[in-house]
DNA sequence: AGTGCAACTGCGAATGCATCGCAATTAGTC
DNA sequence: GACTAATTGCGATGCATTCGCAGTTGCACT
């Protein structure tokens, strides 16, 4: 045995609070740091909120997570493993919806061709209107 | 004469703080509010930034301008005249990059086929690696 | 298992951006 | 020219995030 831990894999010490970081991004899927924080205080309640903050940014430096903006300002987080795929986020009622990362593929391929552009879609949300609230108008 | 102004037209009043923050943003192109209230100061020193704030979020009520996330949380404005275009941020040098919102008709067309969202392209920036950047890995 | 050191944590303070309440001012109407 | 409601300035407030620092703790090496 004697398996090195992930975290140790990646140069980083294995602290219970980084473990809970690391593991409450993964179980929440989409995730502010107020949300992990909340999360790793069910099993950790001491948990401090800049501790939070300061092992989502180094989990990020060794890519085991990542973060994308849904919104007004607040970052979101989400395990770097989840299959990435584009938010698409409503203007109106604030959802956030799924589509897969192919949809966007043509258009990827054609800002590399024309612009040069290497794209990463998932970083920010889609913006615009969802099915039902464009129903609602 | 006696023309009407466009800012009374919209059913607001014209004060000299409005035209300047609204001048500025033309002026300006992209602008952070910040941006905005320390152009406005050239002319107009008193200026207190609520009143950028205030101003801008008005004009973007009766559709004079439009605001869009670039980066990590604030909010740049452009006048709504200006043609909307695709923002190119690089994620390595922050530069930005205009493509032509037409580059991504096919995308959002798709989006709306697929999943039935109307998409805002230009609300959030497109986020990636620049020409330049890329060579310099 | 004991020791040493750097990494990490907790805590409180500080920062930065955006918003708010309120009193004073001012544009537009009569 | 006087009235009223919109607008402004200003300071206070709220919120998310970052920082400094002292105390703790993981882990490498005896």
């Amino acid at each position: 045995m004697a398996e090195p831990h992930e975290l140790r894999e990646k140069g980083l010490r294995l602290t219970p609070q980084r473990e809970l970081v690391l593991a409450a991004v993964r179980d929440l899927g989409h995730a502010t740091p107020e949300e992990v924080a909340e999360k790793v205080r069910l099993t950790h309640p001491g948990i401090n909120l800049s501790t939070v903050y300061r092992n989502l940014e180094t989990l990020e430096n060794v890519g085991l997570v990542q973060h994308t903006h849904l919104g007004h300002g607040g970052a979101t987080y989400h395990a770097a493993e989840e299959l990435t795929h584009l938010h698409l986020v409503c203007s109106k009622c604030g959802s956030v919806g799924d589509a897969p990362i192919e949809a966007a593929a043509n258009f990827v391929q054609s800002l590399a061709d024309d612009y040069g552009f290497k794209t990463d879609v998932s970083h920010f949300a889609i913006y615009g209107l969802c099915e039902n609230c464009q129903l609602q108008i």
